[in-house]
DNA sequence: TAAATAAGTTAACAAAGTTAAATAATTTTT
DNA sequence: AAAAATTATTTAACTTTGTTAACTTATTTA
């Protein structure tokens, strides 16, 4: 008999190739056409088999999703391993966050609700949003400890950042604007540095 | 014979019901929920006839996304005319984006392509990317006039500005945030205070 | 070997976008 | 005013999609 195990094993290898097929889709033909019956092409099972794994085509989103936030976090941690300046973390947050949107446009556009892929399943989002928080936030706290900055203050920065982030990665995918990644990302660098110069001019001042 | 042009006069109105209808759908229970039949019950005609006015179904929220764009520079105008001061003049831009966003979300998702309202035909998005640069370029170059600085560099921060704008505003729409609207507005405009000090600190310094 | 369980497929449903063909209404022509 | 031509509208169908129920086949257990 071929153990209880092994057959385990061989369903989370499963569950990973349908999460891994949906990606490969994705990144070669848009979200749009990422359906049921061509994950089922490439498994080599047909369509029932996925909702043995899946509840729902939005789960393997959903999964996606998660999936994404969790390896961003683990870059996260090693910044946070080889930095301890938080402007300097602040600054390789963002990078990390530019650095995945390139390498894995897939998975942050499933991650954000981008250019098709959409998800809109928001269990576990809050969650997801407080834990980017957990590693924005005490940078912030800690370079506005100096000025004694209130703490919605602090929060008011966080939102900032993340705006600036988001806000600028989403429009190059958009966009794949005029100027190329290589001039992209120099703006990128530019904004973020002057964004982190401006909380220290204020911190400075009051 | 009821004359052509009363004719002529009816088909433009269905073609704005159409439109309308959408959008109340869109607005009422998402744009994921927004069917060629759904907008068919309430316009009291069968699906065919919509294909003669819109090729497709994408055409129809490609329609309401240009519309929407008319309408911002619309306001955009009113802005120019009321304010002369570049730095106001950017601030009342995006206000301007943050009023609509909030006042027609579903019209700003579909120009956006957020929230489930996916319409990825591209046809003339660098046209209209260009025109709202129309309106920011010049104020920036009037800001960095005095410092002399590169047009890239004048580029660069328009850039920046239009991330934190839409950065916050898609932020909002999407977590409907702890903070309410009106902590959110509060944060966006400080955002916006604090960008164009700061690209106004830089200008003196240099 | 027979019964029970697990694994997988077939066949179907409903909802969606879309289109061809048929019908109904209106206008034009004679 | 009747016949022909045109326009307007609907019916019925096709395809693709997500999803599920029912059936079949294989495997394990007794």
């Amino acid at each position: 008999m071929p153990n209880k195990e092994r057959r385990k094993k061989e369903k989370a290898e499963l569950r990973q190739q349908i999460l891994d097929v949906a990606r490969d889709i994705a990144a070669n033909d848009g979200w749009q056409n990422v359906t049921i019956r061509k994950i089922c092409e490439q498994i080599k099972y047909t369509a029932p088999i996925v909702y043995q794994y899946f509840e729902s085509k939005e789960m393997i989103l959903q999964s996606l999703r998660k999936d994404g936030f969790v390896q961003v976090f683990h870059l996260f941690e090693t910044v946070d391993k080889k930095y301890k300046a938080p402007e300097k973390r602040l600054f390789e947050y963002a990078l990390t966050w530019w650095n995945f949107a390139i390498q894995y446009p897939e998975i942050y556009q499933v991650m954000f609700n981008l250019q098709g892929a959409v998800c809109l399943q928001n269990e576990g989002n809050i969650k997801i949003h407080n834990t980017v928080m957990d590693y924005y936030h005490p940078a912030f706290e800690s370079i506005n400890q100096k000025a004694k900055r209130s703490e919605i203050y602090c929060l008011e920065l966080t939102d900032n950042f993340i705006a600036i982030i988001h806000g600028f990665i989403s429009m190059n995918m958009a966009n794949k604007i005029k100027s190329g990644n290589e001039r992209a990302l120099l703006i990128y660098k530019n904004s973020l540095q002057r964004f982190i110069h401006s909380i220290n001019d204020i911190n400075t001042k009051k």
